[in-house]
DNA sequence: TTGAAAGCGATACCAA
DNA sequence: TTGGTATCGCTTTCAA
């Protein structure tokens, strides 16, 4: 700025001004300092200029995965907004590990980002206190924060989608209904439980542990899973899978069906696609329409934009006490949750 | 910083050093400044120190969208190795418009990330050329820049990829394979389209432009290109899709079938899942094992990777020519590309 | 309409 | 081992 100040023959504070198309400028002045800005090849320093603003115009965002399609989509609607408001965002994967989760906010806190929008990894958000103190606003999405700030907060109802689910599955007849989902350790998990446990509660079945596995959605746990089921004495007519990962592992070890209980099962494997038993999961994926499979929908998108607007709308200095925001889920009725029991 | 040194009682040029873990400070002098960084919440301004330093430790990647699945594996196996680099990562999607291609790199530049990857939507870099100039480092992925600067490039085999898809249908006896995807004005799309074209001609064959569809894919287009193909006079007996987004449109279409000549399709929608007419895709997606999809398959985390360690090593001072990168593809052979003509 | 000087929060260089 | 001072590139404040 100072070599283009010096080329137009002009004081810094005039290309300053040019720049930042404040007003107050001669015409053929500013014609002068363009000039000399086009012949430098010049661009403003956002960096020095945010430090000098206070504002960052940037946030940071922290995600469970990009990789993971409910995540991305969450990302993108995040961005979009970002965007729209002049805002850059930083965007960070925290696999599920609080120490990566804490190292990625601490290090965007140290950026200066306006705002962050986190999906919470760890149950312990203490570390958050002074940034908060220090004015970086933070909205929560998807899981609530552990012990710490009581911050916005923006997750879809759970519970509830976990129980229509589940009362969709005993509509049709089914009186042994197995949940299958993440850890306990994750707050979707544990709210999709309760759903669960809600409905068959009200439809005065018995809760049956044995009926209940959880654990980091991967496709040998799912098979285990299964295998163990289905040798249950009294085992399930259908299955309620707690989340998309799960949903898909276990749809994978349902059409491999190589333990050997397996293929004993009521519809069998005959059919490669056709699911064996009765199913229906949490969250919507990409196919799932094809594959004919029942799902409790959330809308990823609308979850990041509902945090983002959150976000900005603090940004933009709405007080008040923290919100937290519940969005509604949606059954998709697609073949694979209506059938009846063996 | 200032206020740290002053209730340390010491200089402020001891704070940075104690900050920054520089030698040469007296344990008991760290002892102090580190009790006053605790009792104010001190946190160093990354901004700052930036400005001073000249690098930003930050790199900005600007890819097309990053709610597709593609995009989003590629993201995040550049997230991970910027992290391992204690770089941060600016992202932002395109959705395939040059012009927002070009704000993002733009302001990416006026931050002054060290270094971009960039999937290109446009044809013209021009833009970017005083930036590179400037020493910012760029890396496209996926594709190669348009017009312009002459950067790394890390892409894919595409055409080779295309043209083992197209043979392996060649040699299980299709000798009418149409070829969906993408508009021509997409890099990948014409690459895919030539690979597709070299099988025909070193099989003899005819190239029918009767048999070609592309256009920005969804569902209508391709009920409508499937409409088309089928009522020919000498129609497809297989179908290769040029990519991900195209497989899953044309599957649903032929799921759907409700373009009448569609329901006499040579095996018929009677069977839900199996598509009618032999398939095979370019891009793996989700559930295609379940689906029975034959595709060609890239790594879109290896595609990450490798652009990321080219622009690390560029950081690192590697000097050198532009390199241009060729990542190989894989033919995952599971059903649909194995059926006989009908 | 234009400019000079101070300062944002850190680091670099040189001196004590 | 410690401190002073200039400086990074910009905006802000006040004066001309």
């Amino acid at each position: 700025m100072n070599d283009v100040a010096a080329v137009a023959g002009v004081a810094l504070k005039t290309v300053s001004r040019v720049v930042n198309n404040e007003p107050g400028v001669n015409a053929s002045t500013a014609e002068r300092v363009h000039a000399a800005i086009e012949s430098l090849g010049y661009r403003r320093n956002d960096g020095a200029r945010t430090l000098r603003r206070g504002r960052t115009a940037s946030i940071g965002l922290v995600i469970e995965d990009v990789a993971d399609p409910f995540y991305s989509g969450l990302s993108r609607a995040v961005e979009d907004i970002a965007l729209d408001e002049g805002c850059l965002v930083f965007t960070g994967s925290s696999g599920e590990d609080p120490s990566r989760e804490r190292e990625l906010v601490l290090a965007f806190c140290a950026r200066r980002v306006d705002g962050l929008i986190i999906v919470p990894a760890g149950t312990d958000h203490d570390y958050l206190t002074p940034e908060i103190d220090a004015g970086i606003a933070a909205v929560f999405a998807d899981r609530p924060p552990g012990a710490g700030p009581d911050a916005d907060t923006v997750v879809c109802d759970n519970a509830g989608g976990a129980r229509a689910g589940t009362e969709h599955l005993l509509a049709h007849g089914h009186r042994r209904v197995a949940f299958l989902a993440d850890s306990p350790s994750i707050f979707t998990a544990t709210e999709r439980l309760r759903g669960y446990r809600e409905a068959l509660a009200s439809a005065g079945l018995p809760y049956d542990e044995e009926l209940v596995a959880m654990g980091p959605p991967d496709r040998a746990r799912a098979l285990a899973d299964l295998d163990r089921l289905f040798r249950l004495a009294d085992p399930p007519t259908a299955l309620f899978t707690g989340n998309g990962q799960t949903t898909v592992a276990t749809l994978r070890a349902l059409a491999a069906a190589t333990a050997p209980v397996l293929r004993a099962v009521p519809g069998g494997p005959a059919d490669r696609h056709a699911p064996p038993v009765a199913i229906v999961g949490f969250d919507d994926f990409q196919l799932a329409d094809l594959l004919g499979i029942t799902v409790v929908a959330q809308d990823p998108a609308r979850l990041g934009r509902t945090a983002a607007e959150l976000l900005f709308r603090r940004l933009s200095g709405e007080n008040g006490p923290p919100q937290r925001l519940e969005l509604p889920t949606r059954l998709l009725v697609r073949g694979s949750g209506e059938l009846p029991p063996a």
